[in-house]
DNA sequence: ACCTGAACACCGTTCAAGT
DNA sequence: ACCTGAACACCGTTCAAGT
């Protein structure tokens, strides 16, 4: 295993390999515990060789955005049963967003982190707006089947996700004791439907 | 309470001279940006002394988010004209709300750190539920005016702080690009009173 | 009581040098 | 092309000593 395992991982895995250690860091202990020496060290490798793949620390936390958004995009497309009322799919998309926002909590820190300005802005737009198209898909069916007002999907994207984005944040904040998450979220999308219907 | 106990350094309070510059620095350049060290020699005063009043860095970050919650409160109680129409009211202090939020966006990104793993965490907690007692008084009168179907006002209240913070979040991260943040915030305050009207 | 200054153990970043 | 290791300038935190 060493010699051809050490060669091969020296010679195309750092970057993946970087990567892989700083999301288990990220999940264990958050965007403050993330050290490129440190990552380094783990992976065991010196401490200007990460410099190679990730310019500086800024370069790393946006490819960890990436990489959250796309984790995000497959866990929403997955969470749409795509047949069935309206209602109870945009509820389990609902579901499953906020969920994927508390369970990954510190890695949405980074996804949403106001800092991205790094060589390549639009990698991280990019990746969110792939993680939302199956989102957009399912309100276009929700007007087609009378459960929306007509209009550019994009404004009830956008409650929506503000929304659920919002109580995400109150969660992970711990502001939300007496209810439980899931039924504020079914509470706050009720009211979006209904407030969103065809008049 | 009136804790402002006139401590003396140089010429006055250095727990106030620390706190007043942290916030500009927080303002204008961001937390990552905020160093204890940079702070004392900013106030001209060792490096050493910030630790009488803050224990550490995360201190002086809990105190800053006190802070924000108390201008928080101020903004939304004065943003309130305290009588007319219930959506009138209500989009004003939801515009209010979002317009603190967007112009002290690094404030806002402190005070809902998840961090807060200080001393007295509730110290924060009672700031912010201070900063929200105008919005549940609004809610009340919203209720009595049937303007709301009847009910805990916290519900109601989750489900709007919710929104106007996703909204705040996607403002601050540039996501709000086809439309400005005022007719984003408006659009998003009618789908909610429509669902939350009585029925 | 409040502040100083040295000390310690960490960082991110840069860069000449190795392979 | 990829990585090492020394160097630099910064941190947060601690603590004995000063005032």
């Amino acid at each position: 295993m060493s010699e051809t395992a050490e060669r091969r991982y020296h010679h195309g895995n750092l970057r993946a390999a970087l990567l892989a250690r700083a999301e288990t860091v990220l999940r264990e202990e958050g965007a403050g515990a993330l050290s490129l020496r440190e990552l380094a060290r783990d992976v065991g490798v010196s401490h200007g060789a990460p410099r190679r793949h990730f310019a500086d620390k800024q370069a790393l936390l946006d490819a960890l955005a990436v990489v959250g958004f796309t984790r995000l995009g497959e866990t929403l497309a997955a969470a749409d049963p795509g047949t069935g009322p309206f209602p109870a799919r945009a509820g389990a998309v609902a579901r499953a967003y906020v969920g994927f926002a508390t369970r990954e909590a510190n890695l949405l820190d980074v996804m949403f982190a106001a800092k991205h300005t790094t060589p390549d802005p639009t990698a991280i737009a990019a990746a969110a707006d792939r993680a939302f198209l199956p989102v957009l898909a399912l309100i276009t069916d929700g007007q087609a089947a009378g459960a929306l007002a007509p209009g550019d999907p994009e404004d009830f994207g956008v409650a929506l996700f503000a929304t659920l984005q919002g109580l995400a944040a109150l969660a992970n904040r711990g502001m939300l004791a007496d209810a439980t998450l899931d039924e504020r979220v079914d509470d706050a999308v009720a009211r979006l439907l209904r407030g969103s219907a065809p008049r």
